[in-house]
DNA sequence: CATCTAATTAGATGTTGATATAATTAGATG
DNA sequence: CATCTAATTATATCAACATCTAATTAGATG
């Protein structure tokens, strides 16, 4: 964990704070949208007026919301893009399953079944820390619908096109599962990867015979 | 914006509401590291054991942390690492500035001196495709000072307190220059990195001796 | 200047929730 | 079984705050 003093401590549970409530957060999302005047909002979210000043005078204190005047109106929106990403990145973390494409349930089940979502790992690199989550595969399947299911799954770590030598292949699948051999040649015979000469590469989809 | 529907934001809002408390912020971040007793992290909060008890049994019915039962003593340590990361993005969201220090002049020189950037390499992970720009060490500095400085350099590449075999350790260096057994030997040497029983680990700043 | 519109500030109210003390449960140990 | 340790539940208290009504400010318009 990262080491946190306590200015930035209070700083980071204030900005929490702040998002954390229902009316704000509609309001967060409603102004990331467009300008809205002040009474709009309450319409909108249906509550009184000065509630909704009180809060959006709040989001303002705190640099997330801009005012420009027109009269006696009042048209907010949101300040820093800053605010919209980390909303969406927190959506990806909360509902994180929303984020990835569906699959069939079929194919979700399997996956389910057969890899085994281990924690994050750092990577520690001159530009920063990445985290990056692991995941192993238990067992591989001997069903052979169940086995490609798993195989695709396992292309997904090849850039289609690219070559790699027997070794890269092997140290690629390894962080899956130890019978990295197995893994490749079920992936040639099923013509999810390709091999000529020791050199293996993926097709595209529509180059891929099915 | 994303569209969210009323369940969609109650369960955000309230997931903000968990993290947007000074003591759970604190517990969450004590607990990515290791797991803890109540008792332990009644001490280090400076909070009573029921406060701790409430805390945690609120991040469990969130499903945040997840409990191991030994005699009396009840551990609890985080559960999805999912929350670990949330939290380093929103330090990086909220104070990006924080992230980098500065260093010295001599420091900067030293660093280029004696560290190659190379290009990009991408990696393929299950959650897409990473892209780390790689950095090697040309050589071993002779000199103590300049030593020193890319030897704290290469220290930043381990997390404080996190404890590592001595393969661990090899593998991370190695990636800077093939001779790691020589880099680890001069961290231990610098009380850079500690020992014992072959178990390496960082200590905070402020408890290394300079 | 009187009036209208839109928003903010003031003040009141009710709820939630963070923390504490005291009592209770559950496991371990002589 | 008595006792000790660790944690939880029950209950109480206090502060924070979301919301409302009422009063006030500020700009526009006849």
């Amino acid at each position: 964990m990262v080491q946190i003093d306590a200015r930035e401590l209070e700083q980071i549970v204030l900005f929490l704070k702040v998002l954390a409530d229902k009316s704000r957060f509609r309001l967060i999302a409603l102004l990331s949208e467009r300008e809205y005047t002040v009474g709009e909002l309450a319409e909108v979210l249906e509550l009184k007026e000065p509630t909704v000043s009180w809060h959006v005078t709040m989001l303002r204190n705190h640099d997330m919301v801009e005012m420009r005047q027109e009269g006696t109106s009042h048209f907010y929106k949101l300040k820093q893009e800053g605010v919209h990403a980390l909303l969406k990145d927190l959506k990806t973390k909360v509902a994180p399953e929303e984020s990835l494409d569906a699959g069939s349930d079929f194919e979700r089940h399997v996956l389910e079944t057969f890899f085994q979502h281990e924690g994050v790992k750092e990577y520690h690199t001159p530009d920063g820390t990445f985290q990056i989550t692991h995941t192993r595969l238990k067992e591989i399947p001997t069903q052979r619908k169940k086995q490609v299911v798993v195989l695709e799954r396992l292309a997904q770590e090849f850039v289609i096109g690219q070559r790699y030598s027997e070794k890269e292949v092997n140290t690629i699948l390894k962080r899956f599962h130890p019978d990295c051999a197995t893994l490749r040649r079920q992936m040639v015979d099923n013509r999810i990867m390709r091999r000529e000469n020791s050199i293996y590469w993926r097709d595209s989809p529509s180059e891929a015979s099915v």
